[in-house]
DNA sequence: GTTAATTCGTTCTCTTATCGAACTAATAGT
DNA sequence: ACTATTAGTTCGATAAGAGAACGAATTAAC
């Protein structure tokens, strides 16, 4: 069937004709008429109303009907779990935040099912069908558990996705914070000229979501964007940046706070370390200026392996202007070419559109391309402010 | 169609009879019949007699008809050309090689275009369908220019791709000879379990191909792989960096002479170093030492950025075994995971292979999968003593 | 206000790829 | 010779989709 690209067509051109759909796909009327009709019955697409002032017989036109089924896109952090139920447009519909059970293991699985079944059954929305969620550390794809997660206990120690899947009976897909984040901006910036973005984000840790050709990168082990571990910055050499890595030795939280007290003897923390550059400290002027030409090493690091169109920058510290505009000057200083550096535009909200992106693309792809080899749907995002919304 | 799927099997799983194509492809017996019937009276499969000890009724097998058709893979270097003409299966028919015209643009054209029309006219070969052109720059995706290619004078200022395919009358794809050899060791492979290898190539010059599911990661300007401009070796804020990159300038032919003069007052070539180093001259062997710990780094950076499963050491530098299994001990001294390093298994005809890769793929799918979207034919490489025997 | 041009959507027929089942053919082992 | 087994063909049946023709509804133009 061409289902797929029907919906494709629906979903990414709005309310649309059928006709209009038929010059899209290429596919002629009557096929389409078929294949909507089959939709309307099922309930994946409405009609809106008529076309009106154009020259002709008026066109009823549809668009997908966004209460027929809904995803979970859930964010674990260390600290806040967030939860965001999305309908078949990406609109958040409801959304719940808790601090992370500190228990950690099982109890923050229990957490996580419960905030889930909550939200979903808050009103009348439609069946939950997926649920995406994103962690901070590497799930590994054999076994489910989540590895280099040191911020959520014995997370290493179970099969996530699994218990999760048991306990809400729906699919579950569990996927690195940071790749989903980069698969978030990806999505809202929904370009059509370039079709790949890096999202570095610098907070506790560095690292770096990669989306290439509109897929995520993961690398074997998962691994990939794991740029803390970039031999610069610290010693590589080093016994300890075996364990925390060279680069994230000297430019996250730890670094700049560490850095700072040994110029100043001051021990401040980020946020104010940043207040104090603004206010014309010294000190504070050259730790930022010193992290930002680790990042910018980074950069050009990412840049010349894998030429991207833009890397966005996020994080509590990546997505600070004082930071990027730094990294912008001392990046045109050690790389030939220039590339695009852009601050996050969905701030602590990334993992989760990116969440939400996927699990979309999941469920099209489950119900309107089983089992087609090639098939791709690409869910348009909904309007950055409704999403920022909804999710604030 | 299928016929993309009965070509696949054919021409992976050898002589074989239709009842076990229809089995492998999960397509009933009576289409495979239909489909191999036309293949065979197109004269792209042919018998090869018939299966015999097994108990029922004996099997007519079926395998690739070899000389249905030819491509061209060519390696034009600074210094030579190299063209090789291979047949359906990636055998190498004929092979000529000529040193590079030094006049440079239109005239290396000439020079390659002659080359071809007189291999693949040396007798009685298949038509040829298809040349895969390799070249030591950046092919330009719009213009068709050959960017950063000191090595061949002009050729960035003409259409290369375009003034061949008006000589030869085929078509012609260009692509960055790094990349076709990544792609060349990536097919000779054939790994089944990952698909994914990084080839990192020092000679001259320092540059990577990246192959990531199968398919080359090029990067929105076709730059990717660029590792010359890793910022570290010498100070990346340095002017000269910006130029010839930060790496290149202490890992590549010329650095290594330098360093070696610097230390010991004798100019030697590169290959008279590793000589001396082996021989146990002090100098020389600092000198290898400083290298590989550079290139140890350029890979951890790989690692840390991509995480691939391998990465193929190539070049006239990088594929010798002292400096490999200097790498190797510097690598794990500055990166955590191991990540298998092995040398380049083609040589200097990596390139060549890799171009016979993608000439056969593209032409496989012009023919049998003919604007079908997520096709992709993978034709299996030919022993690698028989290839190897055909260009050496 | 009638007519022409235009667009939408349906009906009907035709093509093409593929499958399923029945059937014929050939072979090894008993 | 008989049987189990495998190979390959013949003969519909089915389903996705294309193409053409036609009816319906609407605006523009005279």
């Amino acid at each position: 069937m061409s289902q797929s690209a029907v919906v494709q067509a629906i979903a990414t051109y709005g309310p649309i004709s059928r006709a209009s759909v038929a010059k899209l796909t290429g596919l002629s009327k009557q096929t389409i008429s078929e294949i909507v009709g089959n939709l309307e019955v099922d309930g994946w697409v409405r009609t809106v109303g008529q076309t009106e002032g154009h020259v002709g017989r008026r066109a009823v036109v549809y668009e997908i009907s966004p209460d027929a089924a809904t995803v979970a896109s859930v964010d674990l952090g260390g600290t806040k779990v967030r939860v965001a139920l999305c309908d078949l447009t990406g609109c958040v519909l409801a959304e719940r935040t808790e601090p992370t059970e500190q228990s950690g293991g099982l109890n923050v699985v229990e957490q996580v099912s419960r905030m889930v079944r909550a939200t979903s059954t808050d009103s009348e929305y439609g069946e939950l069908k997926f649920v995406v969620v994103g962690v901070p550390g590497v799930p590994d794809a054999t076994t489910g558990a989540i590895h280099m997660a040191p911020n959520i206990s014995d997370i290493d120690q179970i099969d996530l996705a699994n218990e999760l899947n048991q306990r809400m009976g729906v699919e579950v897909l569990v996927e690195n914070d940071v790749n989903l984040a980069a698969l978030g901006e990806h999505w809202m910036d929904n370009r059509t000229d370039a079709d790949d973005l890096v999202f570095v984000s610098v907070g506790t840790g560095i690292g770096a979501g990669i989306v290439v050709d509109g897929k995520l990168m993961r690398g074997v082990s998962g691994a990939a964007g794991e740029i803390g571990f970039l031999p610069f910055g610290a010693d590589p050499f080093e016994a300890e940046s075996l364990k925390t890595g060279a680069l994230e030795r000297v430019s996250a939280t730890e670094a700049i706070v560490g850095q700072y007290r040994d110029l100043s003897g001051n021990t401040l923390s980020v946020p104010a370390i940043f207040e104090a550059a603004n206010a014309g400290d010294a000190d504070a002027t050259t730790t930022l200026d010193n992290v930002a030409l680790q990042i910018a090493r980074a950069s050009a690091s990412i840049i010349a392996i894998l030429d991207p169109s833009l890397i966005v920058m996020g994080g509590s510290i990546g997505a600070r202007e004082e930071l990027m505009q730094r990294v912008t000057r001392f990046l045109g200083q050690c790389f030939p070419r220039t590339v695009s550096i852009q601050p996050s535009k969905l701030g602590a909200h990334a993992a989760l559109a990116g969440g939400a992106s996927i699990a979309l693309s999941h469920l099209h792809m489950s119900l309107f391309a089983e089992g087609q080899k090639g098939a791709e749907i690409r869910v348009p995002p909904p309007a950055f402010e409704t999403f920022k919304a909804g999710v604030s």
